[in-house]
DNA sequence: ATGCTATTGATTATCATTGACCAGAAAAAT
DNA sequence: ATTTTTCTGGTCAATGATAATCAATAGCAT
């Protein structure tokens, strides 16, 4: 019998014991939490990998055994630099357009950026990727009017954030 | 037995889905809506593609698999066309980057633009204005990286407006 | 006739669930 | 002190359920 939204089920709970503490990491028990939602053990870890990564603003610390455990971090900044640095480290040197759609989806999500700052970052991608196309050197100008007139069209039709 | 104008009823019915919210997104499944309108998946990405792109102001997040969804974000408002047509207007078919940074300026004054947005908007331009120089062909996704990298360094380093 | 827009279906990619098997730590047995 | 057992959590591959992409047509407006 499957569940429904099992894993994000499992995600918000995490989410809401993560906010419950005063801490900003939360310790639990696989197994535990397995008959909880009454699935397999292993869906826990896949919850981990595809929600609780450091891309996505969390780390895990585990040890098995008797007196096992699951502690998932919140991570925190303490100095802007520390919140540019982390971006950067999520990204990498070489992103494809997906994957950055995927990380400002995230930091939309999480609310680093607002959605009118997502959509501009969405745009000056594509207009990006679009140039790099078909490699004209000449138009310049035109290029800048044109992503500039984009960016400004879709902010002058969108509320104030 | 082709529909005739499938792609726009689809269009209005995503319309006015947004319309009926409260909030300004609106999250669907793919499967359904092809059922609905009796036409394959597919055609519902191409509805998508062409008129609910971030151009367009909006944004699309999706999952695929079990649960899968497609959940479409308004970001523009329909009345203020005028003021959209008047940026066009005042950018013209060609601009220098001189000429964009006062354009700019002058938005973030009048507080139509937050700070932020003007940031984004400013290395934007000048990244473009970058790679046209240099027209190299490959190492298309390092400079994706490297722009969207300026772009949330620059976020995250200045203070909230 | 040409070029843009729309439709369709085959193929590919991604997400979620499950269970079999692997690995490590502490307790128990020797 | 060493070995064995037990009790955890981790990894991986198989499967099924979606959504995305791509290429081939078809329709339509000019």
């Amino acid at each position: 019998m499957q569940q429904k939204n099992l894993s994000r089920n499992i995600e918000q709970y995490i989410l809401s014991l993560l906010d419950g503490e005063l801490e900003n990491f939360v310790t639990l028990r696989r197994k535990d939490l397995a008959e909880k939602f009454e699935c397999v053990p292993s869906q826990i870890n896949y919850v981990l990998r595809s929600r609780f990564r450091p891309e996505h603003g969390y780390m895990i610390d585990s040890r098995r055994g008797e007196h096992g455990y699951i502690k998932i971090f919140r991570i925190t900044y303490t100095t802007p630099e520390e919140k540019a640095q982390h971006s950067e480290d999520v990204i990498g040197d070489t992103i494809t357009l997906k994957e950055s759609h995927r990380i400002l989806e995230n930091l939309a999500d999480r609310q680093f950026i607002t959605q009118r700052e997502r959509l501009l970052m969405e745009i000056s991608l594509r207009h990006e990727a679009m140039i790099m196309e078909d490699e004209r050197q000449d138009k310049r100008e035109e290029m800048y009017a044109e992503l500039l007139k984009r960016m400004l069209r879709s902010l002058m039709l969108i509320e104030e954030d």
